[in-house]
DNA sequence: CAGTGGTCTAGACCACGGG
DNA sequence: CCGTGGTCTAGACCACTGG
């Protein structure tokens, strides 16, 4: 029933998710994880990894003894904060047709923060990359990347310069994008912002993902900054207490 | 060598993160899974979970036919988003002496944004909990926390109001805390929040996380609101590709 | 007490990295 | 090529829930 690639746990998953989705278990009970098993012909440890990661997510609950219960409350969770998503994608699950925007990509001096974070000397040019991103012609998310443009390899158009920065990276650097470093942040909208935002005036709040990529030397490719309206896109998240 | 509670894959964990603080491990570099469990006397899968736990906490990157490897950017994430955490604990891993200080913990009317999160009429009275935390007596998170008092079956004093409401709510309402459903969400700082945080001056942004405690029959139980000075306590995370 | 999820084991095979 | 981490299996036992 299932190939091998992608893994059978992130197939189980999905498999798992469309049918809670489309509502095929009465009474908001999952059936039990023997007969899940059974049923998809793989075993129980890979559909409780499967259940693991739909509980994470919010979509499900699950309480020794009793069973595994469909969780309504995590409807509300578009995004799982510790994976990466392309913005498009997080967009669409909040119920908004997303479309992205170009708005420049040059090379340029940068402020001295964003060199630090590369490890590079202040007076270094990189690439900088402006995005933004709409929600049903709403811009919604505004994002600045800043690349090192020796680490290129590759012949790249203006039009490559739309793809997630960790998407271009092993696509024209010649090496893997592992892992941001993040960081969350409060911001005053500058009126800088709020133009480019369609924000109703400066001084308002927004929230920013001030980020940094490595690759799978460990080393810092990468500085992102991202702006989100926040009254049109929730970061919301499931919290649960340590084991 | 372990015992059975809390779980060996806990105990792992642990054991290999203070050998990771103690710079046991030569060159950055881990000793294989299979020596690892020889060694722990555990079984391989175990040692996996330990180190996949390590590896989302930012403590260690994996990479296959590589090797296991100390991450010293990793240092810099204090917390796991998705596990409460007490703030005392946050604030110690983040280099300061936590205290905890109580501000007050009275019965009064709320606003319906609160009662409505917890299905309640608006008229409703709530107990209003206000608690501040400092680091080296500065003060960095203020904490609002509404319970709604019939829920409440065993007699408490002011002190006991002092404890996270996860361990309040076992103690004294006769039911398990289960998880938040939190929300981020960046503020504009009024002049009583910027009073209370010791803020220079109203208008700057605050981090704030809006939160709903469900109960294990998942229902909403008590309602939070967490302040953080972002200048003074850093909210980092790992964030990797999809699986 | 029967049935559920939670934990752990031993073993197999695969995919990738580096010499 | 060998050794590493990545995935999956089958089976065992425990802890908890609910009738």
């Amino acid at each position: 029933m299932f190939k091998r690639s992608p893994s059978l746990t992130e197939q189980v998953k999905s498999h798992l998710k469309q049918r809670i989705i489309n509502a095929e278990f009465d009474g908001g009970r999952m059936p039990p994880e023997m007969e899940l098993a059974r049923e998809l012909k793989v075993s129980r440890n890979t559909v409780r990894d499967a259940l693991g990661r739909l509980e994470t997510e919010g979509v499900i609950l699950r309480r020794q003894g009793a069973g595994t219960f469909i969780n309504q409350v995590g409807q509300l969770v578009k995004n799982r904060l510790e994976e990466i998503i392309p913005y498009e994608a997080l967009i669409r699950e909040s119920g908004y047709v997303p479309t992205v925007r170009l708005l420049s990509a040059q090379q340029k001096q940068v402020p001295a923060e964003v060199t630090t974070h590369l490890h590079l000397s202040p007076d270094e040019e990189l690439l900088i990359v402006q995005k933004l991103f709409l929600a049903d012609d709403k811009p919604v998310i505004l994002t600045l990347t800043y690349i090192p443009p020796d680490i290129i390899k590759q012949p790249y158009t203006q039009d490559d310069c739309r793809l997630p920065v960790y998407e271009f990276i092993p696509q024209f650097c010649r090496q893997e994008f592992a892992y941001y470093l993040s960081e969350i942040v409060p911001l005053i909208a500058t009126s800088w912002l709020a133009e480019r935002l369609d924000l109703p005036e400066e001084g308002g709040a927004l929230l920013t993902f001030e980020e940094t990529g490595y690759n799978q030397d460990n080393q810092p490719i990468v500085r992102a900054c991202s702006h989100f309206r926040h009254d049109l896109l929730r970061l919301r998240l499931i919290r649960r207490l340590a084991r």
